[in-house]
RNA sequence: GGGUAGAUACCGAAGUGGCCAACCGGGGCAGACUGUAAAUCUGCUGUCUUACGACUUCGAAGGUUCGAAUCCUUCUCUGCCCA
């Protein structure tokens, strides 16, 4: 199990690699979906290979709480579990610190979580969330941590930072000495996270705290919490200098498309967003011209698919008009074409980003897509 | 023909003298969404106005009253019951 860089691109930071793991072959840059509750929304999993997906996430919290660890104990694995044979990242939980702030307490030990489902108490500490992992058999485990909101004052980050690195450490020591293993007998990797807010010096140490500690990749967390996006920009290049080039970078819950070209030429490796999967079951679809709205009147009898070159399933003869219609009539089939839609879109950009790379026309790529996204009507508004 | 209940905005449905341009649903229109409490949430939805505000509305026409969707009279239409 190894990152292996394969080229770098001479203009700007992006990097092309390629990530071994238990069930598979990661090429990066790469995009995850997210699957949140063991199933990334609507679509199954045939249809996720179909779209090339390479790795999917699911989330510690949501797992624990529901099937609940003996479920998953029952059939070996989520990868089991779930009929998904490919890589799965889990998130921590540390990210639910941030979204159910108000169903949770923090302390030196852990965090206290009041179910959002019925109210009852679910502790998640490090080796709590390690455990769930290492149950969960996911490829890469993340680290838990504290995933501040935004705006965070500088001496409330650090002392959250501290507290992430602190538990950085125990999670390191429960790694040590249980060994997670697998459901194919390979290793469990495990990749540390950023905190620092908006503080350059305070992702810095962290950074340094973390890559001290030597883990199998590094997150940079603590972004889209509701930052501006210059501000989300400059946590990635606070953190990034100070990060290993021959360990994989993982930016948490990004982004929009051009944030991903974006922060690839900062020099990260992986993405996940829930953006193209929620956007989809609300009627957005994204373009190489922007997003759009395709509950709105004006595609009425609008008899193209939504792009008219794309190769996805709901771009072969379903035209605007028709999935507009299925949105207005509460079929599950027009957010599921749009899910299949907004994936393919998200995965085709980091194929093309990949082949850029490979063929040293990354920093021409960039500003070509930037161009056209940002080109024309509609006006995109994400 | 007799009796009875009703007629409110695009639809359904509250309101039964001033707090009513009129609750609430639905529909319609638009917006938001970034390690998913999200097939969710928010706003608007008589006309004119950016807004303040002005104007015209509650089947129709008259009337009572300082004031009417609300009370009275007549008419029109609809449901139900009886012949």
């Amino acid at each position: 199990m190894s990152f292996t860089l394969l080229t770098t691109d001479p203009n700007s930071k992006a990097r092309r690699g390629r990530l071994e793991l238990p069930h598979g072959v990661v090429q990066t840059p790469m995009f995850m979906p997210v699957g949140t509750q063991g199933s990334v929304k609507a679509v199954a999993p045939r249809e996720l290979v179909e779209l090339d997906a390479q790795i999917i996430l699911g989330n510690t919290y949501h797992l624990n709480l529901r099937p609940g660890m003996d479920v998953i104990k029952a059939f070996g694995s989520l990868h089991r579990f779930s009929n998904w044979q490919r890589p799965i990242l889990t998130d921590s939980g540390g990210y639910q610190v941030f979204s159910l702030s108000k169903l949770r307490k923090i302390t030196e030990r852990g965090v206290e979580f009041r179910s959002h489902l019925d109210g009852s108490k679910m502790f998640l500490g490090p080796e709590e969330s390690m455990s769930i992992q290492a149950t969960l058999g996911s490829d890469i485990a993340m680290l838990f941590d504290e995933c501040p909101p935004y705006p965070c004052d500088e001496k409330y980050s650090q002392k959250s930072l501290e507290l992430t690195l602190r538990w950085a450490q125990r999670c390191q020591d429960w790694i040590a000495e249980h060994e997670p293993k697998t459901d194919t007998g390979g290793r469990q990797l495990h990749f540390g996270i950023v905190q620092g807010s908006i503080y350059a010096d305070q992702r810095e140490a962290c950074a340094k705290g973390l890559v001290a500690m030597n883990f199998d990749g590094y997150a940079i967390g603590g972004v889209s919490v509701g930052e501006p996006e210059h501000e989300m920009f400059r946590a990635i290049d606070n953190a990034e200098p100070f990060l290993p080039a021959e360990k994989p970078r993982y930016a948490m819950g990004l982004g929009t498309p051009p944030q991903i070209v974006e922060m690839v030429a900062r020099g990260v490796d992986l993405f996940d967003c829930v953006i193209p999967t929620r956007l989809a079951r609300h009627g957005t679809a994204f373009t190489s011209r922007g997003t759009i709205n395709l509950k709105n009147e004006r595609f009425k009898v609008d008899s193209e698919p939504i792009e008219p070159e794309c190769e996805c399933h709901a771009c072969q003869g379903f035209s605007k008009a028709y999935i507009r219609h299925l949105f207005r009539a509460g079929e599950i089939l027009g957010l599921r074409l749009i899910c299949l839609h907004n994936l393919h879109f998200y995965l085709n950009l980091m194929r093309q980003i990949r082949a850029a790379l490979e063929t040293a026309t990354f920093s021409t790529f960039r500003q070509q897509f930037l161009d056209r996204y940002f080109s024309s009507t509609p006006t995109p508004t994400i």
